[in-house]
Parts: structure tokens; C-alpha cells; sequence
DNA sequence: CGGCAAATGTACAGCGCTGTAAACGGTATT
DNA sequence: AATACCGTTTACAGCGCTGTACATTTGCCG
């Protein structure tokens, strides 16, 4: 059977196709009477607007691309929750396409060898440069996640990472530890992320006046929790020395609970730790994680908010957002006695 | 400046619309040196084909639509990616839709909102009942996902829910469990996944002829592991003698760890516990999980199948398939020694 | 009661692409 | 030499909708 048309409705009510147009779209100058008539010959031909057609019509597509590197990875997959329910409320829908930290799959992101599919893009880029995305992109309105540098050219949202990690550190200053450990550096792998983060790691102990001791510094094989588990258990058994482990993200965080228990070294009463990224899992580790908390929802709402403006026409030059961020408390690294 | 259509490329090229369209589509009968002359025109000029044309043009448009309940759950983000990644290996693109079990969001999937969007949608539904799926589910190709009994007219995957609950408990029996609990059944909402799990687990403790006893069905306040770990931490407070539980979920399995380690309850030696659904989560916990393993690629696979056959322009009567399912084996509840 | 603005409805030309039918040589067949 | 035929290219009619410009009716004012 084939698809209803806005002819077949037209022609069934015997009005022209605008008029049935006009109805479908809540038009107000409709006279009342006419509205019924073709609303009833719209249900009794079951007629749904082809979307295609009207975008065609329109240009505009009412569709946004959310390019992440993985969508199962707890922290990528509630941003995207948070993305698409602003997306939502703001009456897109949104293809989402993975890249899994693929430069290729991230150059396509940007090339659009398709267009019109698409009315902006939010990526979250991990391998590409700056330079390259800036040559890249081209008009379509771009907004960009994350926290690599990115061009001047482009809109981006982000938390201020190394304040979030002197944060941390802080927290974990003021629980009285000492000799605050960073978890971790990936080995031939150091992404600006990592990068910011011990920066802020850094300077939360030069403020202080604590340890800075380069041994602190963990390297880990990859971005497995196994390997930063391996990690945390091979600095304890080379007796390296520690009360507090400030971690890059919630994965390490959580290899770093494993390999202390492990080796039963009470979390937080010998070592505390802090995680990043505040994801659901944080919640059902035993101790549950301390973590810092970049607001999600505010990321989300900012990145709409940019692109929504870029969609209706705004032009100027690339802004660079900043959104708060906070420290989750839990046990693995309480709130100071004091407070 | 105004996009590049295929007229302009044509006219630049000197060739008709329809050689520069043969040339993007890699018409194979397309003169060598004509082919390179229309390319350069593409390359000069920028073009890039629109994409709402011409689907428009073809009636097909090479998207899909995944309707989830929740996009940052784990099982659920987990199961998506590998739906995305069968998605893309097949050459669509994937809108993703979430109705946070909304029964409203749920009619919406099937109503009108995706007309002449996209090709076909795959739907896990956790609200909306048979008939109702049965009644709104017009001729989008369609393909199910999830436990629920489904109309027979839609195509569905699943995976044999009962026989996976029974293979949980013989897990346990086979560790020598005697009394084992199902955590849990949740008031007032008793969705047809718990129930089918419930089946399971009556059924495989009748086969083993095991205890039956009513007191070790766990009920949860709600679908949250700190519910489920109050359930748990109750029922050994009044003293409820159990040496093994069943989960129905990998969340609630998680409540049960917290539970029994806050009681200083030994796992697995004291009690084994099974979750259900083998997210990431749950080698993440301490002790790790052992938990029903739905075979999510499997599930990906034979939906983008189903769906694929029904795009094509397949038109028998509903296809429910079951795909396997195993049981991943951690130290929640390990191999039985004898193995 | 004429005149004008607002309300209501229509006709039709695109939006940018693809499918179809048909035209156009040039070569092979008879 | 006439015919058939294949490879190559073109012209053009849609796909289903919306925006624009315009026609018609109604309501209201002086």
C-alpha cells in the first residue's frame, strides 16, 4: 500500500495542499470548521508528513551529529544521555557515530563527504590536532568537546582540568596526606587530558608547599583499570610510599581500589583516593569514589546553547566556554574532619 | 556562499547532471577521460552531494532508528555500541532515540515520528504492552529487542531468558549451594524480563529438587543497586539463611556485594552471587562478578539481519529468534572445583 | 454603503537529486 | 551497405513538501 500523500489529503478534504500543510503545522489562520475537516481526512487516511520532503523543502534537517570516541564508556555514554535530552528539549534529533579514538573515523567526522544530512555537530575529538580540525571544517556549525586545544576558529566547551586536579589535590591536602601520587601517565600515550591534569596535580602541591616527587608520578601500560591495578601494585611493592593517589580518570581510580585491597591497604584510612569523571560506577566500588565531577548537564546545556546559535546564523569567532566542575565526596576520600 | 549543487558541477564540467552524478556514484560506463574531467569539477568546486535530496530522490534513507531505554546504562550503552558497529558495517547511520521508559516516548518510537526517516527501527521496549506495539506498528520495518512477549506480526531477538535464569542457579548448585535467593523481584513493577527470570530460577531449583522457599525471594524498593542492597542487607538482618543468590540484573548483584560486605558476609565462600547481563561493571567490582552473559553481539547481529530482510522488502509473518547466551565465569561465584 | 485591512485559501515553483527512456555515435554482424 | 547492438550520454519528470505571491472573503470603520 503505498504512503499517504499531502495530495491524497488535500484532495480527500478537497482543499489545497498548503491548506492541509497549514493544518499539520498549527497554523492559526485556519478557519475552525476547515481544521476539523482536514484533520479528519488526515486520521482517516492515516496520513504522517514525509520528513525527507520537508527537509528538502525547509533545509533544515532538525538533526544534530554527537560524534564521541565510545559510546559504551560510562563518562562518553551520560554525556550523550545529557546531549541528547538537551537535544531533545530543543527539538533535535541526533545521530550519534563512534569513532573509537580513530583518527580516520575522526577525519570523516569533520570531512562531511555527505552534506545536508546534519544540521551541526558536537565532537569529541581524542587523536586529531588542532591544526587539523581547523583545516577541516568547514560550514557547518561545530561545536567542540574535550580538552585538547582547539582552534581559535571553532566553538568548545569544557572544564577548567587543571583547577579541577589542583581541586583534587587540595581535597586530598586538607584529609592531611603527604605524599599524594598521580595515576596515571599511559606510556606513549600522553593525551592533553593527562597532560592538564598533571599540571593541576603539580601546582596543587607547589601551592601547598607538599612532596613533589617524580616517583609519584604512576605509569601505566594503558587505559585498562587491569593496568593501572598492575601499576599501583608495582609501585606498593617497591615500597614506594604514599597516602593519597589523585587519579586521571574513575577506570584508574578503580584499579587503583583493587590493587590496595589486594595488598590490604585501607582505603581512605591509609590511602585515599580521588577518581575523575564522577561515572555511575564510581557509586558501586567499595569504598564508593571520591571524584571530581565535571557538570555534565552544564557541558551539554552549553554545547546546545552554542551550537543552537551557530545553526541560526551567529558567525563570529570560536568561544571557548568553561563549565564548573566539583568534587563528588564518598568514602574513598571523605570530607575533612573540620568541615 | 551558496552550496555547491549538482547543476553547477554539471555546467562547470560541461556535461549533463546525471554524468556527475554517475561519476559520485562510480557508474562503471563513464568515459575515463570524462570520468577525470567531471572529477576535477567535483574536486574545484568543493561539491559534496546532499544527502535529504537524495533520499528523497530514492526513498531510501540509509538511517536507522535505535530506540533504547536508557543510553547511559551499561547494558543497555554496551548493547548499542555493538548495534552501531553491526549498523555502520552495513552502511547505515543511526539515530538513537531514548525513552527512559516513558510509556508516551514509547508510543512516539512507533507512531509517526520517524516516517520517511529512516529505513527501519530497532525498539526495546519495556513499557508498552503487546497489543499496543501490535496496533501502532505500521509498515516501518521493525525489530524487537528485549524479554517482553511480542506481537507475532514483528520480527524480535531475544535471548532465552528462563534457560539462562536455570543455568545461573545450576552454577550455583553446582558450588554446592543449597538455599539460594532472588534478588529480586520489584514491587509494583514487575516487568516481564524479572518474571521470566523468576520462572527460570523456580525451574532450576525444581530440577535439582532443591529448596523452594517463597522467604528467598528478595523484594527491591526500585531498580537501584543501593534498593537492591538494602533488600539483601534486610533479609540477613532478619536472619534469612541463604548461601547463594541469583541477581536480576548486574546492578542488583552489585547491592548484594555492598550488602553482604557491609555485613561481613564472605563472598564467594559464604555466599556466591550471579548477576545478569555481564556489563563492564562487573569486572570492576571486588569480588568481580560472575553474571548471565546475553551474547550482545549476537543479539546486534541477527536484529540488523532481521531488520536488513525487512528493509529489502521481506514481508512474512514475525521472525523470534533467540540467540545464546553463556555465563561468564568471575570470582563472584567461580568455576565449581570439580571443573 | 464604499473602502480597506485582516483573515483565509490557492497555485505553483522550486529544494537537489535519481530513474527512465531515449538519443547518439561507433563497431560488429549479416 | 544496411542492420543490430553496445557503450555512453542526455533530457526530463518526478520524489513530497514548503514558501511566496496572489486571489478571495470577511469584518469593520467612517
Amino acid at each position: 500500500m503505498k504512503r499517504v500523500r499531502l495530495t491524497d489529503v488535500a484532495e480527500r478534504a478537497g482543499v489545497s495542499m498548503k491548506t492541509v500543510s497549514n493544518v499539520v503545522h498549527n497554523y492559526p489562520h485556519v478557519a475552525p470548521e476547515l481544521r476539523r475537516t482536514v484533520q479528519a481526512a488526515i486520521d482517516e487516511l492515516g496520513y504522517r508528513p514525509n520528513l525527507t520532503a520537508r527537509r528538502l523543502a525547509t533545509g533544515k534537517t532538525g538533526m544534530l551529529a554527537l560524534a564521541m570516541p565510545e559510546i559504551d564508556h560510562p563518562y562518553f555514554s551520560e554525556l550523550s544521555r545529557q546531549i541528547a535530552e538537551e537535544a531533545t528539549r530543543r527539538g533535535y534529533r541526533v545521530i550519534i557515530e563512534q569513532t573509537l579514538s580513530d583518527v580516520e573515523a575522526e577525519h570523516a567526522v569533520l570531512k562531511d563527504r555527505e552534506a545536508g544530512l546534519v544540521d551541526g555537530v558536537i565532537f569529541h575529538p581524542v587523536r586529531m590536532t588542532t591544526m587539523e580540525i581547523a583545516k577541516l571544517h568547514r560550514d557547518t556549525p561545530l561545536v567542540l568537546l574535550g580538552e585538547a586545544t582547539m582552534p581559535v576558529t571553532t566553538d568548545h566547551v569544557m572544564i577548567d582540568n587543571v583547577a579541577a586536579a589542583v581541586d583534587s589535590v587540595r581535597h586530598l591536602l586538607a584529609l592531611g596526606r603527604k605524599r599524594i601520587a598521580f595515576l596515571g601517565v599511559v606510556a606513549h600515550d600522553i593525551t592533553v587530558s593527562t597532560d592538564q591534569r598533571l599540571l593541576g596535580y603539580q601546582q596543587g602541591l607547589l601551592e601547598a608547599g607538599a612532596a613533589l616527587d617524580p616517583k609519584l608520578v604512576l605509569s601505566v601500560k594503558d587505559f585498562s583499570a587491569e593496568a593501572a591495578a598492575a601499576a599501583v601494585g608495582e609501585a606498593l611493592a617497591q615500597g614506594l610510599s604514599f597516602d593519597g593517589i589523585a587519579c586521571r580518570d574513575d577506570k584508574f581510580a578503580i584499579g587503583a581500589l583493587q590493587a590496595l585491597r589486594t595488598a590490604k591497604v585501607d582505603v581512605p584510612t591509609q590511602v585515599a583516593v580521588v577518581g575523575w569523571d564522577d561515572t555511575a560506577m564510581g557509586s558501586y566500588t567499595t569504598p564508593s569514589l571520591t571524584s571530581v565531577s565535571p557538570s555534565k548537564r552544564a557541558l551539554a546545556e552549553v554545547a546546545l546553547e552554542l551550537l543552537d546559535e551557530r545553526i541560526k546564523g551567529y558567525q563570529g569567532i570560536g568561544r571557548h566556554r568553561v563549565v564548573p566542575h566539583s568534587l563528588t565526596i564518598r568514602e574513598s576520600a571523605p570530607a575533612p574532619a573540620g568541615s
